[in-house]
DNA sequence: CGACGACTTGACGTTCGCGTAAACGTCAAC
DNA sequence: GTTGACGTTTACGCGAACGTCAAGTCGTCG
């Protein structure tokens, strides 16, 4: 495997399917910081595997914000501990999110059926 | 029961616990037309019941343009025969839409189980 | 008369994750 | 030299559903 290679923009864009507008985003945003080689943005497969990291984050519902959070906490010299603990953490909460979003998804289910139930009655008009 | 009696604004909101705010916003959004004495408006019985339409509506996941429609819908003269088959299969598709959103949460729910997993196994640093 | 509270309109601000030009630089190929 | 593909920055736009002033109007109570 060709490893530690550098890849342009828009060889990033192909294998990961996202735009270079999403890239530059994402730099703006403090998510991914890739070399310059003049004004080109050079990407190591380190800064791969951060965007890989982005993009399950992004999938699993975490906003950019969140990411860039638990991302900070890959460079904190403690073995990447803290890292883990927090985005434990997080995905636990994010767990809990999504199965209270699951009831409340249930119940509008259950809104909605009484809704057409309600339409199939005849009114008094 | 005291029915077609006229409500203010602070009433429908103190009943319906929503802003001031929002009951002119449905109104620049076309979704309800309270009356006017002099400039301030004045809510029926059938505004309440538009109103309550649209909290319903909300509640479920409609935006406020599909409310609107159907809404529309109520006018038509036709004893609210298209309105009710339209309601009803706009409710079949949201009720699709959310059983999808539940397939994917419970997908998301997985893929957050796998990277805690992943995050529990010793890394090779 | 004057204060007070409820109401009015108008308009800009908010959040998120980019899209979409505009206008320009760089590099290899032909 | 020129074309084309690729890259760059800056900056405004969007869509949803209101929040949040600002500045004024209206009616009423004392």
């Amino acid at each position: 495997m060709l490893a530690n290679r550098h890849h342009s923009i828009g060889e990033m864009c192909d294998e990961f399917a996202v735009t270079a507008r999403a890239l530059r985003f994402y730099e703006d945003e403090q998510l991914i910081y890739p070399e310059r080689r003049g004004t080109q943005r050079l990407y190591s497969d380190s800064d791969r595997g951060r965007l890989a990291w982005i993009l399950r984050g992004k999938r699993v519902g975490f906003s950019l914000a969140d990411i860039r959070e638990m991302l900070d906490l890959y460079d904190l010299g403690d073995h990447r501990q803290t890292q883990r603990l927090v985005t434990l953490e997080r995905c636990r909460a994010r767990i809990d999110a999504l199965e209270r979003q699951r009831v409340d998804i249930d119940a509008t289910i259950a809104e909605l059926n009484d809704f057409i139930a309600l339409l199939d009655t005849p009114s008094k008009d």
